[in-house]
DNA sequence: CGGGATCCTTAGCGATACTG
DNA sequence: CAGTATCGCTAAGGATCCCG
């Protein structure tokens, strides 16, 4: 029944508000797991892994995105503590976005997915080739 | 491997799509990033982590999810080839859901940010709670 | 027990136009 | 340049009923 993530280790005993566990609606780590379980904030945070990055720049490294939507990403993860928002000059309005130490922290786990993603999407591909394939004759 | 995502196909796939899916950027990798950057997808891939489990254990075990959005799910990971789905009694129907290979592999990269969301959770509660404030005051 | 079918409500996103 | 505001659509999701 547990989880492979052992989170008891002294977040349980004091906090007891909430068991922690992300399997637990409603409780911290599950806010936080649902901020990040966006196709966005998978791509925009190790965007930033190389160093600070202004909006244009970001909405042309991030393929498909929106304006509007990269907005409202950068945001929520500046305000959730992860991205740091930065003023660098208003003449031709100049703003640069960089990660937090949090950031930082959460963007390696990331590049691990986006990684996964690169290396096995090739195989998704096929199994959904394969699933299709069998669904049809099913049917 | 360079991180932040290839930018090539920014000019080409541009006037392609319009029937609904937001992004027919025909890259896999896209479409496994899109796949897995679901929230239900980080808790039900590492649930399964310990073990086959059925329907109706991954409905108690996975907060807040619907039954419907668990079929979904389900099927959807199945079709990528991450999940098998095994009829294992037809009398009081009984099916197990199990990770493959593929599944396993990715279920280790998830296991690393559920444990993230767990750790850093108070953290977002609290950058949140200053951001807040700070806005409140500037308006 | 597992899960499909239907209906209906809502939140998310794109497109467009405007501002400091 | 870096956003915000408004509008209109659509697709995700909850609720409910039903079937193998």
């Amino acid at each position: 029944m547990s989880l492979p993530a052992p989170a008891h280790s002294a977040a349980a005993a004091n906090a007891a508000e909430h068991t922690g566990n992300v399997f637990d609606e409603a409780c911290s780590s599950r806010l936080a797991l649902e901020l990040i379980a966006s196709k966005w904030t998978l791509l925009i945070l190790p965007a930033l892994q190389d160093g600070p990055m202004r909006n244009n720049a970001l909405l042309r490294r991030t393929g498909g995105i929106s304006q509007k939507v990269l907005s409202q990403t950068l945001r929520e993860l500046e305000r959730n503590g992860l991205v740091i928002r930065e003023v660098r000059g208003t003449k031709p309005l100049h703003v640069e976005y960089r990660l937090s130490a949090l950031g930082v922290s959460l963007s390696d786990a990331l590049v691990t997915l986006d990684r996964w993603a690169e290396t096995h999407g090739g195989a998704l591909d096929a199994a959904r080739e394969r699933y299709d394939a069998s669904a049809q004759s099913r049917r």
